[in-house]
DNA sequence: CTCAGTGCAAAGGATTTGCATGCCG
DNA sequence: CGGCATGCAAATCCTTTGCACTGAG
């Protein structure tokens, strides 16, 4: 699974005329071993890195399309794995009061009235929908302990 | 309709123990008659206002619920009325490229699906929801004509 | 009179960029 | 060898803050 995983970002990467170089699969790897989406310091935290790389190479992944930027409520971007390279569909739920983002997914069936809504929305409007985002804002049960 | 929208707004900043100043119905009215989210740029285009009056205000008129602060996929904030005070509870459409924000609704029918799926949610895990948030990303009618 | 609100300018902090060096292809 | 990636430090840019002034109660 795992070289699967790198296998793939490195084909994305080439066809994005990109290296697959040791930054860019020790970001890679931070991610995978997450289990949430990251801010850019936390990245720092697990790997040893110029900061300066670590922002470019996300630049780079993002836009081939191997990590996914992820806004919360504070001031940090997060980065995750695209959801195609790793298990399955998922949404976020968002503490509005330490902007911690954890994964969740929801039921099949409401997926798909998701997808139907977003392509009634494509008709009625100018408008071409990419992905969604459904994101539930809230208290952590961290921040929740008052 | 707009009498209405101020002497709530006043109602609210009172109950925070603030004031409805000229600055901050400025702010509002802008938001009121804007159709969508609008960045702090935007607001200072439309009014001619000290850009730290707008922030400061903002904070307070977002603290006393009369604004929601959306974050789009760039790094620009963009500030709208509290939905309440508004028609109806609405979504995104986010444009991936320009970053551009746009209202739409969607099937009340969904909305309940989205509001059941959030509770299940709450007593899965320790967390409290307070607001949902579905958002389409993609790209808008404008930068779509390439 | 008092104290919150305002405006200007300077400071903060996440993110970006310039440039010299290192390394993959 | 040539060119992209890297790392350090300096620069950017949105946002916040310090401070003196104004105005509402």
């Amino acid at each position: 699974m795992t070289d699967d995983l790198h296998a793939t970002v490195a084909t994305r990467l080439v066809a994005d005329e990109q290296r697959y170089t040791a930054n860019r699969r020790a970001v890679v790897e931070v991610l995978e071993a997450a289990e949430r989406p990251l801010t850019i310091a936390e990245i720092l935290d697990r790997r040893s890195l110029a900061q300066s790389s670590v922002y470019r190479n996300l630049v780079v992944l993002e836009q081939a399309a191997v990590v996914h930027r992820v806004t919360s409520t504070d001031e940090f971007a997060r980065y995750e794995l695209a959801e195609d390279l790793t298990e399955h569909h998922h949404h976020h739920l968002i503490c509005a009061t330490c902007g911690k983002v954890e994964d969740f997914t929801v039921a099949p069936a409401l997926e798909r009235t998701l997808e139907n809504a977003m392509a009634r929305v494509a008709a009625e409007t100018g408008f071409q929908p990419e992905r969604h985002r459904l994101d539930l804002v809230g208290t952590c049960a961290t921040c929740g302990q008052d």
